[in-house]
RNA sequence: GCCGCGUUGGUCAAUCGGCUAAGACGCAUCCCUUUCACGGAUGAAUGACGGGUUCGACUCCCGUACGCGGUACCA
């Protein structure tokens, strides 16, 4: 019988979670759903110097915003309870005695002044990071190069110590990665891991390991830069005894900058005034601010969407996806092997196209959520129509008020240099005249506004080209926005002529 | 340094040995529109380099170069 699907999203809190983590979850989520299997979220906060405080809730929030709800973790339980890794410190003791007491690992005293020390007495210009490796380690402290006495009496004195992973000497290790075939490592080019810190907390190589085997995880998801120490994991599984349960990996290649070199980090959309995080997140201690795609104005499908063309497609030309279209296109053999730009211009385009095709009523409601219409609580049905007019000329959400503010009060600002040239007393008359003629309008719409526009026009020998945009202006303050005839008519009557008479005493 | 992974236009990318190398973003020009957009048309722009294998290589193999990642009691 084959095994359920099981994945899953393990972040560690400690700030914001940026675009490479949410493309993470996302293809471990497509690819749980396809199979019909489970995604689960797995807090790795074993390292408690760097976990911020409220950063897992924070998590748990984008992954909601998005759409991507885990049917196991921390805030839903699940039957591998607990999912936080500070809760399950007891567990891993376990299995790292398991591994000394078999001679995987042993156990270590150095100090870290005494790593620091190490590290620069065995430095050289072509060896500038030593490793803690089959060689190093007979110099160091620990349960391999000491006699037992030894070891039992620092034991017993209470000097900390950690557990490492003894690796073996020449051995090649070699895996399938989903994405990238088969893969090799030799054993000697990999160093004795730390698997159980001295406080008590395993590492993340111990901790992956052992929670993805309790767990029953089937396929691990991570981003590339896992790929180096993948022979530590694998070894352990082999140690373990787990070997036949063990996960097929899946190495996800990188999101990088849009300019110079490596990784995107959340410098780089500062630097280039982009959103790197899914949604605003806050920093508790210096309280810095990082905009997030949702308060940017990006809608979740055109946010997940782009960060799922960002390193696969399907072969087609498709660009457009739905999650659900997603779940049944997506194919983990047609990642791709090499890193992606991340580029801020496709993303914007793929926002507007999802704006352009979500119904207006739907985008109402996220707008009716926004500051400036949560303020002036515009009727819906009112809303949903100003949508449909401006909705192709806003590639965020937050354009639309910028779009639509004439729609809802009487614009604050003429731009006056357009018209001030060819503004005469003509023309002046023209709208006094114009003003006063649609009074007997009883259908004031769009045709016959403009035919009462153009029959005057033409009575007062205008060309009529000449004063729709003084009317525009009018209306709406600036060179934008829809049809004026259309905005008259959904203003109103009276609006309209309000709008005219005030700024007729302006120009 | 060492180890690993990559390499098709400025960017995202198709191609699983037959290429006159798709498509999209961005850019440019034009049409539509007496605003701004939408839409439509056109254009400029790509196989890192060197060897092999083959009738034939962007595609397979080997080197080189370059890029990225790792090299923590961080994940």
């Amino acid at each position: 019988m084959e095994k359920k699907v099981r994945v899953r999203f393990a972040p560690s809190p400690t700030g914001g979670l940026h675009v490479g983590g949410v493309r993470t979850v996302l293809y471990n989520y497509l690819f749980a759903k396809q199979h019909g299997g489970d995604f689960i979220l797995r807090i790795e906060d074993t390292d408690q110097s760097r976990y911020v405080a409220g950063a897992e809730q924070y998590i748990i929030d984008c992954l909601e915003w998005c759409g991507l709800n885990p049917d196991e973790g921390p805030h839903i339980g699940g039957p591998y309870a607990p999912y936080r890794q500070s809760e399950r410190k007891v567990l891993y003791r376990e299995y790292a005695d398991k591994l000394v007491s078999q001679g995987n690992a042993y156990y270590a005293f150095d100090t870290p002044a005494e790593l620091e020390e190490m590290r620069a007495v065995f430095k050289t210009e072509e060896n500038p990071q030593p490793q803690y490796n089959s060689i190093l380690r007979q110099k160091m402290s620990n349960s391999i190069s000491m006699g037992e006495e030894e070891v039992s009496r620092l034991m017993s004195e209470g000097m900390p110590y950690v557990i490492r992973m003894k690796m073996p000497d020449n051995e090649e290790i070699i895996f399938t990665d989903m994405i990238r075939g088969e893969v090799s490592f030799r054993s000697d080019s990999v160093d004795d891991k730390v698997l159980l810190k001295a406080d008590g907390m395993p590492t993340y190589h111990l901790a992956v390991v052992v929670d993805d085997y309790l767990m029953k995880v089937t396929h691990a998801f991570r981003g590339e830069e896992w790929l180096p120490s993948a022979p530590v994991h694998i070894l352990l599984w082999k140690y373990l005894g787990w070997q036949s349960e063990m996960p097929q990996w899946a190495h996800l290649p990188l999101i990088l900058k849009p300019d110079g070199h490596g990784k995107l980090s959340k410098r780089d959309g500062e630097r280039l005034g982009f959103p790197v995080f899914a949604m605003d997140w806050k920093d508790p201690i210096s309280g810095e601010l990082t905009t997030g795609f949702k308060e940017k104005g990006f809608l979740r499908e055109a946010f997940l969407n782009l960060l799922a063309m960002l390193g696969w497609n399907d072969g087609s030309s498709q660009e457009i996806f739905t999650l659900d279209e997603l779940v049944h296109h997506f194919t983990i053999d047609r990642v791709h092997k090499a890193g992606a730009r991340f580029d801020y211009e496709k993303a914007k385009w793929f926002n507007h196209e999802w704006i352009k095709r979500t119904p207006d009523k739907q985008i109402s409601e996220i707008l009716m959520s926004q500051e400036h219409y949560k303020s002036i609580q515009p009727a819906k049905a009112f809303l949903e129509k100003v949508v449909g007019m401006v909705k192709e000329r806003c590639v965020v959400l937050n354009d639309f008020w910028e779009q639509s503010s004439f729609f809802f009060e009487p614009p604050a600002a003429y731009d006056n240099a357009s018209i001030k040239n060819k503004w005469n007393q003509e023309k002046k008359d023209f709208f006094q005249e114009f003003s006063e003629s649609i009074e007997s309008l009883d259908d004031f719409e769009p045709p016959a506004i403009e035919d009462c526009f153009k029959n005057l026009a033409t009575k007062a020998n205008i060309k009529p080209g000449e004063l729709l945009l003084p009317f525009r202006i009018m209306l709406v303050g600036g060179k934008f926005g829809p049809q004026v005839f259309e905005i008259a008519a959904t203003i109103g009557k009276e609006q309209t002529k309000k709008r005219i008479a005030v700024a007729l005493l302006q120009f």
